[in-house]
Order: structure tokens, then C-alpha cells, then sequence
RNA sequence: GGGGGCGUAGCUCGAAGGUCGAGCAGGGGACUUUUAAUCCCUAGGUCUGGGUUCGAUUCCCAGCGCCCCCA
């Protein structure tokens, strides 16, 4: 492909700036205000009531990205936009005198650029920085993808036309989805202020926060398929981690009592808007507690973030849907939750009953799954649909959680709780597996139903044994899954919208 | 893994077996309070590879990429 036109525009433009003398790549700027603050500080000399003569009229210096440029002869306008917003320039031949007002013919969208100047309204009253000098910062060669922009001037309402909207090319080239969709810029600062919060939340809890291993000679804690990589000067195999909990147990028994990690795991599966190979994970782990406890804790938490980005609210629009998160969120035992949902007493159910079941509702290889499998897809058929609102499941059956410590008063279950959320699992607990040999036990069960052809079973973990076996206090543990809790809490249909650069194929060729 | 959809100018779109178009962005010109500025002029493009056809961007096949639904 040809280099487009824009850009041999713009290179022309460049060797004309540095023939006038100026240099198209800034080093620094001495910024006063961002544009919030210009803004403010116009509004406070108003109230302060300063003549509108020009004398006493605030002086800025703000710096940021051109985003609309308006020329009229002897004057131009043009919007600047920085991490706070837009605010108007006003260029005027008559303050700037010939040779700078001139520049002005060099410049383009998607520039960065400083100004100093003193604030002002215009005649429709948009406040306004007159400018008495500029400078370039920073030439954009490649023309960004801008809209152009409406304001309601009654609701302050924003229309874009002409934007960028391609889904490929925005999570492609999210550098241009971030400069020109300010919304984008608001999700990854609602995330950053989340997991923030969560630190906080933990932290003040007495918990510390803690790194283990990414690459890992066994890979557990989850059932899933791992990646694999090859370390070289030891020659061995490694997997990338597909979770942090083993790791993390192991310092409980060490003694730290409470401990968390916020992380990325990696998971070797398909992609598709709740999945992404790579993704964040927050576990935390604590002594003496048990899933009853990290239940009541988790519920805090939530209510803490909703309240976070609602501005104190306990409701939360998502996808359409209203969310309620006023405490205490409905417990509901799993399955109890099949016999609500999907009307089968599976209590007294055997494998063949469950067979029939699971064909009904056409579940594919009915016939060859296990029982607790079985379960398992029962469960997501006819019972996920219906989880919208707020729901802590609770005790699971044995065989679908290896690592999960038996529930009181009923061996065949453990103490084991998800919340789910909108159709979607957001956390998953235990009451931890302390027994050594009940441990060994549910590793080698793993192992039987590896050797079975699961690939997603566990494996034997015999240094996690012996960290058992020095003693692990009574231990209630969760994981949550970070990107998942933000598109909840952003509102946000794919995980890809909420991961600043989710994995995708390579593109065919690069391209100009 | 199966089914469906999409891929056209820098961006957003429309059209179509016969020279592809529009708006914005770009280039030239006019314009000293504009704001999707306006007005005049102007340049620029059919994902890749095959096939059918006098002629394919369009129809067919394969590939690549993305999206949606199902398993």
C-alpha cells in the first residue's frame, strides 16, 4: 500500500517547521492549569468580579492535543484536549503578530501543542484562552481517526460523527481508541480506581500483599489447560501460572496469616468476550476464617466498589440490566439451586438419571461425562441463565473441588461458595483443604480423571503436601477475577474492553 | 469445532456484473468571536489468491482478519 496522502501532507509540513526555525518535537512545558482548571480559575476571577476588560483576566499555560481546528483568515479557533477535558483557543493574528499567527497553517489535528494566554468568554460564552504565544510539542504525522464533535449547549449532551469505531482497529490500535474516545480513557481509570480501592479494602483489613511465581515447574490451583514455555540455563520445562492459590497457601502455613495478590494468570483456552488468555486475578487468603467468613467479606467489598462507582449508590445498571447489591446478598445451595432452577431432585439421583437429564436439556457427550461433570453441566444449562442478580452458591459437590475443605454435617459436600452476578461467576471460595492426606487423596483422584482424558484435571503437587503437612492453619481463601468485576462495575459487554491490549492475532502485513 | 455476518479513501458510510460515490479529515483560495464554522476549487480507495465472464470491487471457491450465535 502507497503511504497515504495525509501523511506525505504532513511530512512536507515538517520540513517547512524546521525550515522556520521550529522544532516539531517539544522537550517540556510549563503547564499551570489543565483545562478543568483553566475553566475554574475564569469562573472564580468572574465571581470575584473582575472587570471583563481584559486587565485582570486569568493567565494560563495549558498543553494537550489539538482535537478541532477552525480557521477563519486572521483568526482561528481550535479545541485543546488534555486528561481533564477540552477547553477553546483562540488565536488572533492581531496578538500573535504574522510569523507565529502563520504557524498556524502547519499545524493539524492530533498535534500536541502548549499555550499561554489569558482566559475569556466568547460571545456565545465558551470560556476561552486568548493566546499570546504557542508551541509545538509534539507534529502528529499520522491523522487520527477524530470526530467531530456536538455539544448540546442546553444539556451538555455529546454527539460524535464520524468517529472511530471499528472494534478490530480500536483494540488493535487502542493508542488511537484511547486519544480519541475520552469515554475509553474513563473505563482504565475506573479499573485503576478499583483495584486501588481493593488494596486499600485488604490492606486496612491487615492483609499483605505478596508475589509468587509466574513460571511454574507444576501448574494448579485451577482446572484449566496451562501454557508452556522452556527456561534454558536449567533446562527444564516451565508453565505459566493458571492461578496463585497453592503458592499462596503455602505462606499461610508460614505464618503470614493474611496474605493477597493481585496478578495476571494464564490460561491456555479459547477467547471470546469472557475470556481472554491472559487476565487479572485477585486471591486473598486469611487464617482462622472459613467460607462463611470470606463470604461476609466479599459481600463488603462489592458493596464498597459499587458504592465506588455510583457514588455511594447500592444499585448498578448493567447491560440494561439493574443490579442490586444491597447486603445481604441471597445463599443459595447448589443444589437446591438445581431443583429451583432445573427441577431435578438430584440428591437421589444416580449417574444414569443424570444422564437422562443432561440429554434432555441436549447436553453434548452425555453419555461418556462423569457424574460430577454431569453436575456441572446441568448447573450452567439451567441454572446460570437465571443468576442476575446477586447470588452466593454454596456447597459444592466434593468432586468438582479438589482443593475445597468438606462442609460440616455432610461429607459428600464441601464448603464452597461462587458468587455469581449477571449469568457470571465473579468469585470462588473455600473453606481450605488443611488435611494432608484428604488433600493426597483428592490430588490422586485428579490424577485417575487426567489419566481419564481430562486435560483440565489437576496434577499431584507433592511440595504443596508437604507444606500441609508442616500444618496449614484452618484457612478461608477466594479468587476474583479482576477484569470480569470491571466490566460489571464499567458496564462493559466484552473483557476486551476492559484489557487495554487483549490478545488478537497478529495483522496480516503492517500497514501505512 | 459448527453456523451466520462484516472487510470499499486516513475515519464514518452508501451503491453496484460495465470509468464507483458521499460526509468528515487532507491540499489550494475567501473569511478578525467560530464551535459538526461556512463558501468555491482539488487530490485520494474496492483484504489476499484463484475461478466464471468480453468485462469482477460485486458472482463462485479458498485463505487471512474481526464480530455475533451455537457446541
Amino acid at each position: 500500500m502507497r503511504r497515504s496522502q495525509v501523511l506525505e501532507d504532513r511530512l512536507a509540513k515538517l520540513e517547512e517547521l524546521r525550515a522556520r526555525g521550529v522544532a516539531p518535537f517539544g522537550y517540556e512545558y510549563d503547564v499551570t492549569h489543565d483545562a478543568a482548571a483553566a475553566r475554574a480559575a475564569l469562573e472564580a476571577a468572574e465571581a470575584a468580579g473582575v472587570a471583563s476588560d481584559g486587565a485582570a483576566e486569568p493567565a494560563v499555560r495549558v498543553a494537550g492535543r489539538l482535537v478541532a481546528l477552525r480557521s477563519h483568515g486572521k483568526t482561528t479557533f481550535a479545541h485543546l484536549a488534555d486528561r481533564s477535558g477540552r477547553i477553546q483557543l483562540y488565536f488572533k493574528l492581531a496578538e500573535l503578530g504574522e510569523a507565529a499567527y502563520d504557524l498556524l497553517d502547519l499545524l493539524d489535528t492530533g498535534d500536541w501543542i502548549g499555550a499561554a494566554g489569558t482566559m475569556m468568554r466568547t460571545r456565545t460564552g465558551e470560556p476561552t484562552v486568548l493566546v499570546r504565544s504557542f508551541e509545538l510539542l509534539a507534529k502528529s504525522l499520522r491523522p487520527l481517526p477524530l470526530g467531530k464533535e456536538e455539544v448540546d449547549p442546553e444539556t451538555g449532551e455529546r454527539r460524535v460523527y464520524s468517529g472511530f469505531v471499528d472494534v478490530e482497529q480500536r483494540y488493535r490500535q487502542r493508542y488511537a481508541d484511547l486519544a480519541v474516545n475520552p469515554e475509553v480513557r474513563k473505563v482504565f481509570v475506573t479499573r485503576a480506581r478499583i483495584i486501588a480501592a481493593i488494596r486499600r479494602f485488604l490492606d486496612e483489613r491487615g492483609f499483605i500483599e505478596v508475589e509468587t511465581p509466574v513460571l511454574q515447574p507444576l501448574y494448579g490451583g485451577a482446572s484449566a489447560r496451562p501454557f508452556v514455555t522452556h527456561h534454558n540455563a536449567l533446562d527444564m520445562r516451565l508453565y505459566l501460572r493458571i492461578a496463585d492459590e497453592l503458592y499462596l497457601k503455602r505462606l499461610i502455613v508460614g505464618g503470614l496469616e493474611r496474605v493477597y495478590e493481585i496478578a495476571k494468570d494464564f490460561r491456555n483456552e479459547g477467547i471470546d468476550r469472557t475470556h481472554n488468555p491472559e487476565f487479572t486475578m485477585l486471591e486473598w487468603y486469611q487464617a482462622f476464617a472459613d467460607y462463611e467468613d470470606v463470604m461476609a467479606l466479599v459481600e463488603e467489598l462489592l458493596v464498597e466498589l459499587v458504592g465506588l462507582v455510583t457514588g455511594g449508590e447500592r444499585r448498578l445498571r448493567h447491560q440494561g440490566v439493574e443490579l442490586d447489591f444491597t447486603p445481604p446478598f441471597r445463599r443459595l445451595p447448589y443444589f437446591q439451586a438445581l431443583t429451583e432452577y432445573g427441577g431435578l431432585g438430584v440428591d437421589e439421583m444416580d449417574a444414569a438419571a443424570l444422564r437422562d437429564a443432561a440429554r434432555r436439556v441436549g447436553i453434548a457427550d452425555a453419555d461418556t461425562l462423569s457424574r460430577p461433570k454431569l453436575l456441572d453441566e446441568l448447573f450452567k444449562e439451567l441454572v446460570e441463565p437465571h443468576l442476575e442478580q446477586p447470588v452466593f452458591i454454596t456447597d459444592y459437590p466434593r468432586e468438582l473441588s479438589p482443593l475445597a475443605k468438606p462442609k460440616r454435617g455432610d461429607p459428600r459436600l464441601v464448603e464452597r461458595f461462587e458468587l455469581m452476578v449477571a449469568r457470571r461467576e465473579l468469585a470462588n471460595a473455600f473453606s481450605e483443604l488443611n488435611d494432608p492426606i484428604d488433600q493426597r487423596e483428592r490430588f490422586l483422584a485428579q490424577v485417575r480423571l487426567r489419566e481419564a482424558g481430562d486435560e483440565e484435571a489437576q496434577t499431584l503437587d507433592e511440595d504443596y503436601i508437604r507444606a500441609l503437612e508442616y500444618g496449614m492453619p484452618p484457612t478461608g481463601g477466594v479468587g476474583i477475577g479482576i477484569d470480569r468485576l470491571v466490566m460489571l462495575l464499567t458496564d462493559q459487554p466484552s473483557i476486551r474492553d476492559v484489557i487495554l491490549f487483549p490478545t488478537m492475532r497478529p495483522e496480516p502485513e503492517a500497514q501505512e
